[in-house]
DNA sequence: CTGAAAGCGCTAACAT
DNA sequence: ATGTTAGCGCTTTCAG
């Protein structure tokens, strides 16, 4: 025990426990602590006088001491990759709704996009018990992090990204279509020099078939380098750029807008962060959006919808992807024993003023 | 136990404990425990044989067990209003890194704003035997819901809005002398009919010396007011607008835009989610910003910055305030019984462009 | 330095 | 319907 008090609790209040209700209601233990837990038979009168002389002492149940003969937490676990990123706090949200109608708490890590960091929160929510995991995994590629949830039985379910070789149920975006999408409306706008741009790390310049660290990335290259290579765009590969938080948005924009050579005359951002920051280097270089630039982004943020112009986008129903998610793995967590399944949500095209022919400045 | 094989943890497989350690490393569970927790003394050549054992049999200590005998869970709670809003996102990053820091996890709720989803949160917090709470308190009029948490013995702060009554640790920020900034800008531009909207609810109008439901409003209503009281204006307490979430921020804009008896030039928005719908309105309405109306807001969101025109905004230091809150608990937790304080954070004016004299358009 | 044993607060057989 | 008792997995005296 601890050396404060002697209570045990560090805090310097012995809590009231169910002893102490059975005592001051004159009945057993196990007789309190079933008209205090709502389980097994109570006569009614008893479980008035138990209720009674909870109410009385101010009991509170201790959530760790039921967890720990049940075996069950009533809580999951989510990791995401920053809260403060929208797409995640938004999906957090949607998952936190389901589960609280579910009647399950939720535990939230942030894993900074980092595998060491996500692995450590993994194993601090295993160590709490949670009964069921959520996470948008830092790396797509190397399921290492994931495997000590699995061995552990624990429920896991996928949000965002999918993992290589990794048989669980994951809600993911279209974002193969969606990125097709968005490249095809520039192509068809005339568009031949586009620059995809994402943030995700990646070990020097990308070339076709590598892998990238998050599949909702990966997919949206596949999407945009098919609808290059469809359009008979020579060398599609050379105008994916990743990294792009390592060297910094505006740096890269910079790069891409200021080089003739490249000739960029459209972006297609891999989120609204990202677009952002390519949208005000476009300002601060004189370079009107879509005279001069053409733009457009992934999710439907805010700004998107207020600046000027208004930015076309690839919304995504982030909200959902966090409830399915949570509702996915609810469903695991009562029992169900079926194949793992992926869930793949659309996306929808949300046609605003930034995209014009390239030279329409001219 | 349960019924499911006999392990009683509901998962499907027996978890590695203390014990099966012991047994395969040829000691005692004592000593197991002693080298796997890291306390105690125990002989090199013993630790390593049980973390070597630990290893093979793939251990994961079980923290809830930990927490039952040592009183102490190693995890903090915070609550939030919504974890979607920006600002309760910014604030639970800043406060999760420094509990993280500190090697403490993070249990989030969100109370939606509603005094009983925030005490069910704040039970199932207590229930898990947080080591103290982190909370933006749904009411800052009623402490109710708080007294549980003080009772428990169990440190709290409290953050972006104070408590009547409750000496506890408080982190906010300087909002009336904020609101007195903002409005004095619009003042020295020459508006005269200057009103104020806020999503909080509120019974009826807004009159003076009424209670307002979080302290950050009623300063900023506070500010608002004196500014206009000092510059003579008749009737400071018509132009504050409450409720607008029940009521719909796009409806009410459209009300006080319309009506020509009002005629109000200029908006402030205490915050940066009004203040969109405040833009959108006009926009749709036909009034220019800054040439028909001027707009003014809290919280220095992204949008602000890239709209047609930018935003005047009063910047929060919203990371810090999480942080600092953070701070204080872990302080209480540690065992300081100082007196409780109040940290109040300044804010910092960012003129842009939503401010012209009235009538500018005409 | 190591071991034996008690206990944290609760639930779940098993009796009665 | 109620009581008795034995754990859940860990830490912590207390002995040795």
């Amino acid at each position: 025990m601890s050396a404060d008090n002697g209570n045990g609790n560090g805090h310097g209040r012995r809590e009231v426990t169910v002893t102490d209700v059975a005592r001051a209601a004159g009945v057993s233990k196990a007789t309190a602590a079933r008209a205090l837990g709502d389980y097994g038979a109570v006569s009614e009168s008893v479980r008035d006088r138990v209720q009674a002389a909870a109410e009385e002492l101010g009991y509170r149940p201790n959530a760790l001491a039921r967890t720990m003969s049940t075996g069950r937490s009533n809580t999951i676990g989510i990791v995401v990759g920053d809260i403060e990123n929208p797409f995640f706090a938004q999906a957090t949200r949607g998952a936190s709704d389901v589960a609280a109608a579910a009647g399950l708490d939720l535990i939230l890590s942030n894993s900074d996009e980092d595998p060491e960091t996500e692995a450590k929160a993994l194993s601090v929510q295993l160590a709490k018990r949670v009964d069921g995991l959520l996470v948008a995994p830092a790396s797509s590629v190397d399921p290492g992090n994931l495997r000590p949830v699995l061995d552990a039985g624990r429920p896991l379910v996928l949000f965002d990204r999918a993992v290589a070789d990794l048989e669980v149920d994951t809600v993911i975006a279209a974002n193969r279509t969606g990125a097709r999408t968005l490249t095809q409306l520039l192509l068809d706008a005339g568009h031949r020099r586009i620059a995809f741009i994402s943030t995700i790390d990646h070990p020097g310049d990308y070339r076709l078939g590598d892998q990238i660290l998050a599949t909702s990335v990966a997919d949206r290259v596949d999407g945009f380098v098919g609808a290059l290579t469809d359009a008979g765009v020579p060398d599609p590969a050379s105008f994916v750029h990743l990294n792009a938080r390592r060297d910094g948005v505006e740096a890269l924009t910079r790069r891409l807008l200021q080089d003739a050579d490249l000739g960029i005359t459209a972006i297609v951002s891999s989120d609204s962060l990202i677009a952002l920051g390519v949208y005000r280097t476009a300002l601060t270089l004189g370079r009107r959006i879509p005279d001069d630039l053409s733009l457009v982004a992934f999710d439907d943020a805010d700004w998107t919808g207020v600046s000027t112009p208004t930015i076309t986008v690839m919304s995504q129903p982030i909200h959902e992807i966090g409830a399915e998610a949570a509702r996915l793995l609810i469903r695991r967590i009562r029992g169900d024993g079926a194949p793992p399944v992926t869930r793949v949500l659309e996306q929808r095209l949300v046609p605003r003023e930034s995209v014009a022919p390239p030279g329409a400045g001219r």
